[in-house]
DNA sequence: GCGAGATGGTTGAGCGTTCAACTGAACTGT
DNA sequence: ACAGTTCAGTTGAACGCTCAACCATCTCGC
């Protein structure tokens, strides 16, 4: 619960503590991410309808080859489990933005296929949440905090994807 | 969709795009936070049988004088609406973690109190939480990564507050 | 004092996510 | 060939969150 004295080292039960700046840092990262999702949600909801989550599925696939992904990429791209993203497609086929379509190669496999309707819904909510994040995050923090924010989250991923396999 | 090449500037339908650099970084940041939470997640279910949030939960009570808060304080610090903390200090009430008790002070109000038990369980999940956090986060960005992270994180919720009122 | 509005908190319905179980198709070894 | 296993994706129930409606209490103006 409270940190240690000696902080960089694991104490007798092996825990890494983590010392009173971290812990601010900590407590504020979360406090950040919390509400600048929150932000955006309500812009985007606000302006165009459209949850945040919805927004990045139409965003990945806008940007996919043919504007289609197989449901497994479309998952791991959007770090979504298949159950979460089976339902999303369905609700977003039903929106008609989004439509499911065989896959020739693989029997098993299903893409995702962005339609005209959801790529012009897409179209119309992208200024909105540019300018957003723009103003809420990139302007706020410069050019070096940029730099500062590319390189955390690279070596975060990074430290990530070295554990899971 | 696609950045402008002049990035600093609106452009004619007054939209800030983000410049190629800030795409990477805005998508890179979305993919670690989502990634980070999910790790941390399973790694406090698997040790702990707690969820994040309700971890998150216990700890604010912790560390308040009396290891109790109102709740409209704890729904504040925690960035929750006052609707999900009623639902969420029910569940916890339910397993015995949290009491309400009511505020003296003012008739309308309601305290959250940490129970013994409550407390025990927080305390048995502290470490390998930290410890994950340590592993995940600061020991991967070192130093000047924290005091950026921090950096960056104040600088975000200070221009959120300015926002909101 | 007292009525109008603001504040603190709860409730229930609706929706999205999770979890576990399931279907079918594709490899694997024999 | 074919049984066992893995893989891609779906389904339905359970659970947590959101939203709007609601009650009770406090505060302010007159």
């Amino acid at each position: 619960m409270t940190p240690n004295s000696k902080v960089d080292e694991p104490d007798v039960t092996g825990t890494r503590w983590l010392d009173a700046d971290q812990q601010k840092v900590w407590r504020n990262y979360i406090a950040m991410v919390r509400m600048l999702e929150e932000a955006l949600e309500r812009q985007m909801q606000a302006d165009s309808g459209l949850s945040m989550n919805d927004y990045v599925l139409l965003m990945q696939l806008s940007e996919a080859p043919g504007r289609r992904l197989r449901m497994s990429e479309l998952a791991a791209d959007s770090v979504y489990s298949r159950s979460r993203l089976s339902h999303a497609v369905s609700r977003l086929e039903g929106a008609g933005w989004v439509q499911r379509t065989e896959c020739p190669d693989d029997g098993r496999g299903t893409f995702a296929q962005l339609t005209d309707t959801g790529f012009a819904v897409l179209a119309a909510a992208a200024p909105g949440h540019a300018t957003t994040v723009h103003d809420l995050l990139f302007a706020p923090i410069g050019a070096d905090g940029c730099t500062a924010l590319g390189f955390i989250s690279d070596t975060v991923l990074a430290t990530l994807a070295n554990q899971q396999p």
